[in-house]
DNA sequence: CTGAATGAAAC
DNA sequence: GTTTCATTCAG
């Protein structure tokens, strides 16, 4: 049984580590950071794997414990939800690496262990915050989890711990589903399984897809998914976290106390209960959810299209009836349309008469399916609602009911027609839909994109800031929408979305038409569109720049943090701010292209909520059918083409989302938490690692320096007990402020660095900063008391031991556990002083001879050897080399300590 | 596989 | 109170 499991994983991963793959699996986070490829290849064998699991479904599991084993083991990925402590190292670790290459991961927790017990507790109380909201949404998300396993501890043995495991976890079939479907939702391809899935019939006929759709909206479960969105509509949810509501969603959908709970619930919790719930429909459903963000959308602009076609689809229908629904006789009628749409193009007003005309034919058939029709027409009124654009139907005079039907139709044609016609910026304006295909266009006009980059970066900062993020989302929602959706179709019936090109025409030429048609259409700023577009073809450029422009390890923090981003961290952590409008030019590149998608996104999701119930159901449908695997195969192809690139752009949107999520959390727009938690929803799993990793992105970063003169304060607080310094929470301010400074100064790699600091702050304001953090530093004795926790015992004889091994080779030992506190406040003080000193990539150094100094007056022989053995630690940590010169400042202190410092180091990273 | 840290959960 | 285990990855 075991073996058969390990043989699994093994042959899998291909190499000896299981838990890191576990890990990367669970945390799209890690695996980016360590390989994208890697990444995918494991993503795909993880997704049969889930597959597997899915299949045998709860009953396998239990019963038998090998067959289960093998389920078990995407099973066992599921790890259990980092603690906010772990969340502080994982966010922190690769910062000190980077300042200590040398050190091992040990030493590095060490480190990251001082750093968080000087952590602020306010900055504690963020990464508390989000371990806890990640917790309930893993809880929510695997309802049957459980920590440890109960009777069994002999998790260490090899072979029976992953049975113990699998049992001791208890993860019901559900939860089991949706702990794959984070997976899932990472691997993007799943082109077997989907076209398993498709049968050839159903194939070739998009009338299906219609059908399918339709029966989706009548079916319960489909109800149920719409339904949520609602619910995450609802007030209620808008306050409550993205992750909560994201495991919710995931969690059952059709759980009428989810939307009470949702109000609490955040992103995160929602799209966990999204996974859920559809790891729940079914194994094929659970496939589904294996296609990515990207399946989503595609999903969503079928059911929007649906709606479209729904008009359309009268006569797909009969087609249907009379022929197997080939798609060709819809294109034909499009094809006409669209002929009669370049006719009528030429004027207004015989367009919008041709277009009643088919449109009134369209309604006719509509009438007979008007019933089932109605569902959808819900979803659209709801949408047009939203989108004043839509308003334009009444133009067309028809009946409000079918004046929706008409639009779609409209704007379907309108896109095909235009198709022929080159359109410019002005047709830009994507829509959600369209983004994806935009961005396979990208791929093939890199050196325009990367232009826009710049431009669009400026216009962003102009425009996003003066016009408010609300009216591309109405925009978008609706005319985007649409035009997406039915290119869509299009592309469906086609089956050909390689025509990215002529598909971004069509749509240009659509918005064109339309803008003649409706002013409103117009009123929307191309430009905006424009930049949106350029902003994600910039995006993928500028993360594949950063990638390369970058360190390695920093890259995955860039990523990361790119992702998230810039807003989250100003925001939340720092008051900084507008960062984005100021970042430099590199940073701000790539922040700004993905928050363009992220906007766009969010505008998406908001305009449309009925909407999204709609694209659920047709995503199943699709997936059912097979037919969103080809249009899934497409779109990922679009976005593979760019690289790595897409993969990050994808995150990157949904970051981005997440992103305006924490904003308008803190800005307090609720808007856009509701509308994106409903995305959310459909993404599912995959939001919810998305979710995850917005969140976890946003989580403040703090700088190395900063800790490390926290670090020296702090210990002796607890320690000592009587000193308690409010200057912690001020000391991870400046510090962050600082350590942007810092990176700025040392080197603009980072991206994160520019995340933190703000633009504005610039140069300038990092110095004082600095200068502010010795004041901080200083004084202060404090005591913390320690809140010992639990395992107080532990950390007590740990940190003892561990202090005294590394201060000093022999003497620290003879010094003894008290010795230790003492330096670190000795430290402590010292580096206020030190701190006064300009920060370069010096800084550090000068601190620890400021630190000597301090020292020296205050504890004469002991302290300064402390403080030596301090300062031993950071160079260390620095890296001796970089610093070692700030002996200049030293020398006022204590010579002496100069030279021993640099032993001291050599021993302390060793 | 071990360990270094912290914390939550389970015992 | 103690044990497990979450992340990370060199050793």
């Amino acid at each position: 049984m075991k073996g058969s499991n390990r043989n699994k994983d093994s042959t899998e991963e291909g190499t000896g580590k299981r838990p890191k793959r576990k890990c990367l699996q669970w945390h799209p986070l890690l695996a980016k950071k360590l390989l994208d490829f890697s990444e995918e290849e494991e993503e795909e064998d993880e997704e049969e794997d889930i597959d597997k699991v899915q299949l045998l479904g709860a009953d396998g599991l239990e019963q038998d414990v090998g067959e289960t084993e093998d389920d078990e083991s995407p099973e066992q990925r599921a790890r259990r939800p980092m603690n906010a402590f772990l969340l502080f190292c994982k966010r922190h670790r690769s910062l000190v690496r980077q300042e200590h290459p040398r050190l091992d991961n040990r030493g590095a927790t060490k480190i990251l262990a001082d750093w968080w017990a000087v952590l602020d507790p306010k900055e504690k109380q963020k990464y508390t915050d989000m371990a806890k909201e990640y917790k309930d949404a893993f809880m929510k998300a695997n309802p049957g989890y459980k920590w440890c396993p109960t009777t069994n501890k002999p998790v260490k043995s090899p072979t029976p711990t992953v049975n113990p495991r699998k049992k001791l976890w208890a993860f019901p079939p559900d939860s089991s589903r949706d702990l794959p479907s984070p997976k899932k939702a990472k691997t993007e391809e799943m082109p077997q399984l989907n076209f398993g899935m498709a049968d050839p019939t159903q194939m070739g006929g998009l009338s299906m897809l219609l059908l399918a759709g339709e029966h989706a909206l009548g079916t319960p479960e489909i109800s149920s998914g719409t339904c949520r969105p609602d619910v995450s509509e609802s007030p209620e949810l808008r306050q409550k976290s993205p992750l909560f509501q994201f495991a919710e969603i995931s969690s059952s959908t059709s759980h009428p106390d989810v939307p009470t709970k949702q109000c609490q619930a955040s992103a995160l919790f929602q799209f966990a209960e999204i996974s859920s719930h559809t790891s729940q429909l079914g194994g094929t459903e659970s496939v589904k959810r294996c296609g990515k963000s990207a399946l989503f959308q595609l999903a969503e602009m079928c059911l929007a299209s649906e709606g479209v076609k729904m008009e359309d689809t009268k006569e797909w229908k009969k087609a249907k009836e009379s022929d197997g629904g080939r798609i060709t006789e819809l294109e034909k009628g499009q094809e006409e349309r669209e002929i009669k749409m370049e006719k009528t193009h030429e004027d207004g007003l015989q367009k919008e008469a041709e277009f009643e005309k088919s449109f009134k034919d369209n309604v006719r058939e509509a009438k007979e399916l008007r019933n089932f029709e109605e569902l959808q027409m819900d979803d659209v009124m709801a949408i047009k609602m939203e989108d004043p654009k839509e308003i334009r139907k009444e133009e067309l005079g028809e009946d409000q009911k079918y004046s929706h039907f008409p639009d779609f139709s409209y704007s379907a044609s309108s896109k095909i027609i235009i198709s022929d016609v080159p359109n410019r910026k002005d047709h830009m304006c994507h829509p959600h839909g369209i983004m994806i295909i935009e961005d396979p266009t990208a791929l093939n006009k890199p050196e325009k994109l990367k232009k826009k980059k710049k431009k669009s970066k400026v216009d962003r900062h102009g425009n996003d800031k003066s016009t408010p993020k609300k009216t591309c989302k109405k925009r978008q929602s609706s005319e985007s929408d649409i035009e997406s959706v039915i290119y869509t179709i299009e592309a469906v019936a086609k089956g050909d979305w390689g025509v990215d090109k002529l598909g971004d025409a069509p749509r240009k030429k659509v918005r064109t038409s339309s803008s003649g048609k409706g002013s409103i259409l117009d009123a929307k700023p191309p430009k905006k569109k424009v930049k949106s577009r350029e902003k994600k073809m910039s995006k993928e450029k500028s993360s594949d720049i950063t990638k390369e422009s970058r360190p390695p390890d920093f890259i995955s923090i860039s990523a990361s943090k790119s992702i998230s981003g810039e807003v989250p961290e100003g925001i939340k952590a720092e008051p900084l701010t507008p960062t984005e409008d100021v970042l430099p030019p590199n940073l701000s590149g790539q922040a700004k292209p993905e928050d363009s998608e992220c906007h766009r996104k969010i505008e998406t999701c908001g305009s449309r909520k009925s909407e999204r119930s709609c694209k659920g159901a047709l995503y199943k449908t699709l997936v059912s059918e097979g037919m969103l695997t080809s249009l899934r195969a497409n779109v990922d192809r679009g976005k593979r083409s760019s690289g790595k690139g897409n993969s990050s752009d994808h995150e990157g949107c949904w970051s981005e989302e997440s992103w305006t999520f924490n904003q308008s959390g803190t800005s307090g727009s609720k808007k856009f938490k509701k509308t994106k938690p409903k995305e959310d929803s459909l993404l599912g799993s995959t939001k919810l690692d998305e979710e995850f990793e917005k969140k976890f992105n946003s989580l403040p970063q703090y700088s190395p320096v900063t800790f490390d003169r926290k670090c020296v304060s702090i210990p002796r607080k607890k320690k000592k007990t009587g000193n308690i310094s409010s200057e912690p929470t001020k000391t991870s301010k400046g510090s962050g402020d600082k350590w942007s400074h810092k990176q700025f100064f040392l080197d603009a790699i980072h991206p994160t660095e520019a995340i933190f600091s703000e633009d504005k702050n610039t140069i300038e304001p990092a110095l004082k900063v600095k200068n502010a953090l010795p004041t901080f530093n200083t004084p202060e004795p404090t005591a913390m008391q320690e809140p010992l926790v639990g395992s107080q015992k532990r950390k007590a004889r740990k940190t003892k031991i561990t202090h005294l091994v590394r201060t000093a080779d022999g003497r620290v030992s003879p010094a003894g556990g008290t010795l230790d506190d003492k330096p670190k406040e000795q430290l402590q003080r010292s580096l206020p002083k030190a701190t006064e000193t300009d920060c370069n990539d010096d800084c550090v150094h000068r601190a620890e001879a400021g630190e000597t100094r301090s020292s020296t007056p205050e504890m004469p022989a002991v302290s300064a050897f402390f403080s030596l053995a301090a300062l031993a630690e950071v160079a260390a940590m620095e890296n001796v080399h970089r610093g070692q010169r700030s002996t200049s400042l030293t020398h006022d202190g204590q010579p002496k300590e100069m030279p021993q410092a640099p032993v001291l180091i050599s021993c302390a990273d060793q």
